[in-house]
DNA sequence: GTCTGCTATTAGACTAAGTCTAAACCGGGA
DNA sequence: TCCCGGTTTAGACTTAGTCTAATAGCAGAC
């Protein structure tokens, strides 16, 4: 059987392949978008041939976070949004839409430590707010 | 009667200072925390003479942020914090105790402007994660 | 001082994000 | 084939936050 390339990475990350999570893990590197749990829910419950379960989706997406598959995003309250993109980037939230677009590290200045001796900067996440000019 | 500096600050903010409300800002300013509402209800509901509800909590950090007394604070998913501190600051998370601190705005190099013309930025955010030293 | 009307507060119902539970389901190894 | 640990499932449960409908309180009008 056809090996596909979600499978390997899950394999690589020691993640069991499983159906459910290939299909989401798929859904969520094929994605700009920045999408919640339920709109994953959304997205992928038709594509198998068994029921998807709320509770699967987010032991999924808890276990692939976990396992460095992908990241979680917390831009706004309400819900939290999820990632495919492990690079260690920043986000712009456009005001009027709430698309979130990635920003590369590199755009953004080194920021660290200026902060004085008490704080040891782990990392550091930059949000933007604004208008994507169209 | 006395006017307090608090009720001052709501008169001038335009919210009627309503003892609910008065204690509430007053605990806020008060506070280097950054609670959320729950903590807020906790340690407030006692100053009051009647009883205070989860709803009047909501409705008056809802009214206090619309007036510009105090700012949300969205550094962690699950619950929204509050802070009075209104100046345009940015924030450390201690990864241990999950304490929040406030980090002053000239204590970080301004980002603006480099992500390009597409992107019009109206404010950003830095969240830094890592360990206070003690 | 009393009346009146608007605003604020209240308890509790409701919604939505996320976790937990207990049972059924699978798939790889013996 | 049988067994066993990990996975999935439906649905109960928890928690943050909003909504509703009724009550309370207060500012101005008289
Ligand atoms: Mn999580
Ligand atoms: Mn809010
Ligand atoms: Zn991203
Ligand atoms: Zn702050």
């Amino acid at each position: 059987m056809a090996r596909s390339e979600i499978e390997k990475i899950l394999l690589a990350k020691g993640v069991k392949a499983t159906p459910q999570r290939v299909v989401i893990a798929d859904y969520l590197m094929h994605t700009e978008s920045h999408p919640t749990a339920d709109e994953i829910l959304e997205a992928t419950s038709n594509k198998l041939p068994v029921a998807l379960s709320r509770a699967t989706v987010y032991n999924t997406l808890n276990t692939l976070v976990e396992a460095g598959v992908i990241q979680e995003v917390f831009t706004d309250p309400g819900a939290t949004r999820y990632d495919a993109n492990i690079t260690d980037h920043h986000h712009f939230v456009d005001v009027k839409s709430g698309k979130i677009m990635d920003i590369p590290k590199d755009l953004v200045p080194v920021l660290q430590e200026k902060l004085g001796e008490k704080y040891k900067v782990h990392s550091y996440k930059v949000t933007f707010y604004g208008e994507m000019k169209d």
